[in-house]
DNA sequence: TACATTCGGGAGCGACCACTACAGGAACGA
DNA sequence: TCGTTCCTGTAGTGGTCGCTCCCGAATGTA
């Protein structure tokens, strides 16, 4: 009763291990190319211990996004907010998101591909995602606002919205080119741009660039 | 001997029957998502037919891609260089880009599934399509050559590499969110923007932002 | 000891997958 | 009237899919 329920060792390493298997093979063939039987075979573990820990391959894969995710915000460091300018403040951010994405790309490449599908019935992992890519933007939003409080909502929201997705399309390139695409200057350069825009709504005060 | 191999008038109609259901589940499902079986169901011709006119599936997702993108061609109608100011002349071109990726998407989509995926034996219209977007890449980096001269070649690759990836995400967001994103406003900023970089870049000498 | 819970292991379910063998109808040229 | 080519329709093939059943070993609790 006092006990709060202790975990068997084996149980959540093995999640652990299933969970690895699943974002490797997720991350490089997308939902339906991820089998049971090749994340069995990549973990060491029979199929039904899969079944065991997850009801059906959906929550497998919504369980994927959701800790590749964690995953991601953990070994992303924002960088502190020394006295430097706003622009450079945003230039720092840039490079820093940039860098956990090329050290954890699994998150944001499951999360576009599956952001890309349109089956009928639509995946949990699908819907997670494009969740939490909202809240993404809604952070954004609230960094262009609390940097340059002249703007309208509508200049924000529109600066917001271009920002991340031109963002996701960088690190598509960075994925399907190879390395040869530096990750780290594309973002301080989209950072940059998207901060002269932003100054360039906020001086003129009508919201047509 | 001297008649040029009358064609089949069923022949080619069932060949583009079988292609437009192909290119309609296959942007929704991606490569391994896209089943003969759906494929045969949605077209009205059986699967020995689909095996008449293409080798196997990898062939037939070739084709796709390949007439997907003639048809993305030919709908995309770029705009005459009348005497408007550079800057007016990439918005143009780039709303008129824009357009064509609202009414034709199915090009850019399906390409951008098969490029965001990995697996061990590449399917050929991945490649196909990843060679379509490099030679556009080289396109985008000549007219910007031409309308900014003084730029060198490593910033001209740098803005042409960022334009065609932020136009890439941008599409995708339009794809994700719904019609409620104006990809054609977005795809204007997206301009100015660029363009702004690249004044920017060139009227100070050396290659940093 | 007795019993319940937690997992790993193997075997196998029906459904679906990409793909094929084959027969035959329709339109040609001879 | 043949033979040939083009294309469709039927009826499968072996294999893989997601998923389940059942057993048993290990680890609890009483």
């Amino acid at each position: 009763m006092s006990e709060p329920r202790k975990q068997r060792a084996n149980g959540i390493e093995s999640r652990r291990r299933i969970l690895d298997a699943a974002a490797e093979i997720a991350a490089e063939r997308g939902y339906e190319g991820t089998g049971i039987a090749a994340v069995s075979a990549r973990c060491g573990l029979p199929a039904s211990s899969i079944y065991w820990h997850f009801k059906d391959k959906d929550d497998l894969i919504t369980a994927v996004i959701e800790r590749s995710f964690e995953t991601w915000l953990t070994a992303m460091e924002l960088p502190g907010e020394q006295g430097d300018s706003p622009r450079e403040r945003v230039v720092r951010m840039a490079a820093a998101v940039a860098r956990s994405l090329v050290g954890t790309p699994d998150f944001l490449r499951l999360g576009l591909m599956l952001a890309l599908e349109r089956r009928p019935e639509e995946p949990r992992g699908r819907t997670v995602f494009l969740q939490i890519r909202s809240v993404a933007r809604g952070k954004v939003a609230e960094i262009a606002a609390a940097l340059l409080p002249e703007l309208d909502d509508a200049s924000i929201a529109l600066l917001a919205t271009y920002a991340v997705a031109a963002a996701d399309g960088l690190f598509v390139a960075h994925q399907t080119e190879g390395d040869e695409i530096d990750l780290v200057r594309l973002f301080e350069l989209h950072a940059h741009l998207v901060f002269d825009a932003a100054e360039h709504l906020a001086h003129s005060r009508n919201g047509s660039p």
